[in-house]
DNA sequence: CGTATGGTTGATACCCGTCAACCGGTGTGG
DNA sequence: CCACACCGGTTGACGGGTATCAACCATACG
């Protein structure tokens, strides 16, 4: 269940090899500059492709490093580690076209675990590889800098989200970023299957589960989510979008009025309201 | 005193090349590969040095990004923005030997905007011929990404400290780091000249500025730390550093008995002192 | 001295973490 | 098939930490 070395394992294991050409993210992972021979390219630094189960470990902290990259093809993951107090604290969530293992390199030891959250499908890479190849190969060079660019900026985004003092601010940014990073893969962004536990959420954002179970409850009572299991419906987005901004919501301006939005509860929304 | 371009003020401007090979921070920088000749050959690449005095921006948020990167010499800054709802919040300080640009590479435009808290002198960049030179240098280019991926680890460790709940824990954490930061300068890190206001901390972590001061106050309360105007002086790291982590402070056992500690107000620190 | 900025301190309100109970779904074993 | 345990989610009650607002003080600056 928690083995590191997902070929060990039952039906999770080394498949057949679906080329970078016909990979459906291939246009956010490394083949970007993704002319035919540009993917051939990449196709040959692939040590292997396999498939992982809900809830296997790709890596686990304090592992050793084994220097790999790792382009996920399908599925979600959870990065996380275990504060000092013993508290689990998630870094990360990672889907389709994402990659795994950058935080590692040059580490000896793994600092964080990576967990399925879905049956998955990667691609493995050796980093010394991929360096030296970057080497040889310029836009391959500058793709590897635009992901790694790309993440830090994205890390910036999340400290700042970090930073807002109310769930409400934080709960709907993460939304607004798990609907983006939706529509980045192409898939409609208004409906969103979360692969994670409510208790996830809130480890990643600071919360406690109950908060955020509460929080999603009064985004659906104001009209803009619909909140069905695991399963949320962004019924309107600038709403979403005002709340995480910090404004009311109402002052805001919920979409259509005649919706479940106005039975909300009134003064729940914004410490800003009668300010 | 916000002018974007520092070349056109009065006493800060281009002032004559104190070259590579007798910078002090040099082994934190671009030439880390720091044999004499790399160090000409980064000294090739800086376009100009110049001063910048307190208060001056280096670039601001909507500023058009005009491809540069900057190196500390020396001095402080703080990157920041506004909020949607239009508050200060700050992305992070950076010392001697850090980069500033990194996170605008790629952008048209700034997402934030750079001020000098202290008097500073920076080294000037193209973004572009740094690329282009990394592409027949390979020291170079792996020193880039090591700047780069060192970036990206000390995001996800403030991601990290954010996601404390606590004003203590922040707090705490964040003077930890500072420490460190000085430490990997060469210089003691037990005394903390800050060159941040409380409020600039405050909306680095998230806490209001008020907090900020009280917090201080407990601390030295309880004997880790001094506090003197802006002069912090660690007095128990291992205090401080259970504090970041979450623990009792008390329980964790304050250096010495005997100190001020002792007589700090009881049952403040920690909500699972009695858990 | 007047002003502005930064820091400290106090009173108050309220958000949210914690704890607890309960519920539905899933898997397991008898 | 049912009993049981377990997990994830929801909901309520409660207390504490912290934001907010305000007043006040120190310092710097002209």
């Amino acid at each position: 269940m928690t083995s590191t070395n997902p070929h060990a394992l039952a039906s999770a294991g080394r498949i057949p090899a679906p080329s970078c050409a016909a990979c459906k993210v291939r246009q956010l992972c490394l083949p970007d500059h993704a002319d035919e021979d540009g993917c051939a390219g990449v196709d040959r630094l692939v040590l292997q492709r396999y498939r992982l189960l809900r809830g296997e470990h790709l890596y686990q902290a304090s592992d050793p490093v084994r220097q790999r990259l790792y382009a996920i093809q399908s599925g979600q993951f959870k990065i996380y580690r275990l504060s000092p107090e013993g508290r689990h604290r998630v870094a990360g969530f990672r889907g389709a076209g994402d990659l795994l293992g950058l935080e590692s390199i040059g580490l000896a030891n793994h600092r964080n675990s990576a967990v399925a959250l879905s049956d998955a499908v990667l691609c493995e890479f050796s980093q010394p590889m991929l360096a030296e190849a970057a080497l040889r190969d310029t836009p391959l060079a500058r793709r590897l800098d635009q992901l790694l660019l790309a993440e830090l900026t994205r890390e910036q985004a999340v400290s700042l989200l970090l930073c807002e003092s109310g769930a409400e601010q934080k709960l709907a940014g993460f939304i607004e970023r798990l609907s983006a990073a939706r529509c980045r893969r192409g898939e409609d962004g208004r409906v969103l299957e979360l692969s994670m536990t409510r208790t996830d959420i809130g480890d990643y954002l600071g919360l406690a589960a109950a908060t955020v179970s509460r929080t999603l409850k009064r985004f659906h009572g104001l009209g803009c989510l619909a909140v069905s299991k695991r399963q949320l419906t962004i019924l309107d987005r600038a709403g979403l979008g005002a709340i995480a901004s910090g404004q009311d919501a109402r002052a805001a301006g919920l979409a259509q009025p005649g919706l479940a939005a106005v039975h909300g509860r009134p003064g729940r929304i914004s410490r800003r309201a009668d300010g």
